[in-house]
DNA sequence: TGTACATCAGTGAACGCGCGTTCACTGATGTAC
DNA sequence: TGTACATCAGTGAACGCGCGTTCACTGATGTAC
């Protein structure tokens, strides 16, 4: 627990995962170094391992505190998605999150992070559980919650990757929203078309 | 065009992509460095440079490879995909060639490649086609098919890198294949359940 | 209240590492006469 | 056929870089008496 009093530096540790997530809003890439934290912080090289055991540890407490924020995130877009509509508003905002910090969204999960990290595990678990949470509210009567709420995950992930990567069209906000939005009610209104088709085979 | 006629070496240009794949096989970790790929291909550290302009040219020659197989893969799978069960056998590989190849598979989407190699554009161009083709295929009726792939496309991606990065149960292949098959699924044919919901709303 | 001491956050020099890239070179092969 | 030369694939030394991590240290703060 780091204590908020002015101690030296006062609190190098809080200072740390500011200097790395400015860093990394800057760069775009997810590489993130040990040294240029501390130095990005104002600090020796090695005086980060007062607070971190070694650079993967930092790096997880980065990832972490990136989950909670697209976690908050999420929650502004829409406080209680209870439609498909609503639902494809908050996958529009955890793609927007990820062009937006392009380079956090990739520490948080391209990285290859301590996977025991106990913040970093409880993060994900969090946003897992949000996920969920929105899939049972706006749908109570489905059976295998927990695969349709993967189903949307996946979804929406693959999306933030797509467009990430240049694979598709994200030259503007709005051509990238319309095809969140169009993925999303996709997976819950299937349309005629589909359905003659599959009634076919 | 390298020809195999031996040259001194013979085909440097062919050993060093297969020194890449070789030593992303082993690894696991994406990070490709020429020095590495040379001293696996034999030779010193700057003879590569005949072959490639710098170290990014070799990646996107090595990723350009990896969609050549991966588009393979994907055929082998099912040559002439036309429902959504064989589109579900279509995704199921795609996945499995992620978690076979997790090095390749990051190689060829998380890093920064150059993204005017022509190889690289024809090769992602090439898989998106693909792609297109089948949904047109097994929907012949469907309105937007580019939509539509897309969001097959974004599935089936979000799948693979979520089950890669350690956020689903990747314990078993049977696990694997069970989540991918019923988000394919989920995506043609929606459950009683949440067509209940979805017209309550 | 004042002093001696323990604690511990941050320092700075140093280590060994692998990297991408440059440069002038060597020496095997192909080719023109 | 034989020789002189051009081509060009691969060499090896060297460059400067930033990195993670170690170590013995310094010096400010808190605390016990």
């Amino acid at each position: 627990m780091p204590q908020a009093s002015a101690y030296h530096h006062g609190d190098l540790r809080a200072a740390c995962l500011r200097a790395a997530r400015e860093l990394l809003e800057e760069d775009g890439s997810a590489a993130l170094s040990l040294r240029a934290v501390a130095r990005r912080a104002g600090v020796s090289p090695t005086a980060p391992y007062r607070h971190y055991a070694d650079r993967e540890a930092l790096v997880s407490a980065v990832a972490a505190e990136g989950y909670r924020e697209l976690t908050e995130h999420l929650k502004t877009a829409h406080p209680a998605p209870s439609t498909p509509e609503d639902l494809a508003a908050v996958a529009t905002a955890y793609v927007r999150f990820a062009l937006e910090h392009p380079a956090m969204f990739r520490a948080m999960f391209a990285e290859p992070c301590d996977p025991t990290s106990e913040e970093r595990v409880a993060a994900t678990a969090a946003i897992s559980a949000y996920v969920q949470g929105i899939v049972r509210d706006a749908f109570p009567g489905a059976e295998d919650t927990g695969a349709l709420s993967t189903t949307v995950w996946a979804l929406v992930h693959g999306l933030a990757f797509l467009h990430l990567d240049g694979k598709l069209d994200a030259s503007t906000p709005e051509a990238v929203a319309d095809q969140v939005r169009s993925s999303v009610i996709a997976l819950f209104t299937t349309s005629p078309a589909i359905q003659k088709a599959a009634a076919l085979s």
